[in-house]
DNA sequence: ACCTGAACACCGTTCAAGT
DNA sequence: ACCTGAACACCGTTCAAGT
């Protein structure tokens, strides 16, 4: 994780280390708003030096989201599989939840405004890449009956939308748990699976 | 909107100006990341002046905020009444994303970390009163039988949340109307019905 | 009571110059 | 080929001083 061994001043692979130690900050209080100078100070380089790997600041934000895509798919693929379909749903859907509630600012990143509209291309396709896990469970769902047959590209953006919205709701803390009653994201994915379920 | 008339160095009233030229930039092509020493140049006095009504750029945003959340409330709230309870959800729903798509930036900035977490409890409760609109619909619908009668907080919770995700997944472009089949909008809103409907 | 100007400590970005 | 230092044009914020 950090390079405690001698600096040779030709830094061996600092685009990495940039990049290691940017995401690194993402997990500390002031995660959103960080800045490129104090990357390049934790880093051991001078401010100027990470634009011999970057272009500018957007280009390395983008890259950090492309990360988090990428990190969220490993997340959703590598879950143990559920007796039914149902679970499996369930449990994706809040694995999908405490992904976000565990990295909030690099959520917020990945879907931030920050990394422009340069990398959209490639980041609208890791996004897609790491909902295509939600997309196989639904198509896996509706060819075994469990689910309603409609469009699948419309349940998919219920579902996706849904999810998004209660992470980022529950990072704002505007979706606290209740103290009486069901969790909030229980009761709405259950309430999805209603909507989706024959 | 814009005072014309002479200026008589004190200003007539500097902290309407402030917010009224602050909230016409965020329709700008730029209305993210705004800047407050921008927002005093616009309104013509020193970039020193904002401060002697907001203690500092977050006050002013999560003001704005505030009066974001008042609008959509309004806005829901002046919506015509529909035939069915059904319809009166679905043209709610609309609505709400309308307005989000109508005013990216701004409903960017409501939902912002931007707006720090000072203001955090008025926040939500405008918040919470701007989303009342559709509690009332789903208390009305359960009482009518239109609805099962599930938690209402946890219908409520599933709602929002979807509104929320499409409303933020479209301003990013990440929820791109469809060349061929449904709206993936209509098609999300129809899936939540079914989950909400006897 | 309300506003200005200069000042401070920061950014992101560029570019000549160093190794 | 990779990095530094100084420089530029900007911020947000503060504070003495002006009307």
């Amino acid at each position: 994780m950090q390079e405690t061994t001698d600096r040779p001043y030709h830094h061996g692979d600092l685009r990495r280390a940039v990049i290691e130690t940017a995401m690194g900050m993402l997990d500390e209080e002031k995660g959103w708003q960080f800045t490129l100078r104090e990357v390049a100070r934790r880093a051991g380089v001078s401010h100027a030096a990470p634009y011999k790997h970057f272009p500018d600041k957007a280009a390395l934000l983008s890259e950090m989201a492309r990360l988090g895509f990428d990190r969220l798919r490993e997340t959703l693929e590598a879950l143990p599989p559920s007796k039914s379909i149902r679970d499996e749903f369930g449990s994706t859907a809040r694995a999908y939840v405490e992904f976000g509630k565990a990295n909030p600012a690099l959520y917020r990143l990945m879907f931030g405004a920050d990394a422009g509209e340069a990398a959209d291309v490639h980041l609208s396709e890791r996004a897609l890449a790491a909902f295509g896990v939600m997309i196989d469970l639904l198509e896996r769902g509706q060819r075994g009956g469990v689910l309603r047959k409609r469009d699948t590209r419309g349940q998919a953006a219920a579902c996706w939308a849904l999810l998004h919205g209660i992470t980022m709701l529950t990072i704002d803390g505007l979706l606290l748990p209740q103290k009486v009653g069901p969790d909030p994201l229980d009761a709405a994915i259950a309430t999805l699976l209603e909507g989706l379920a024959n």
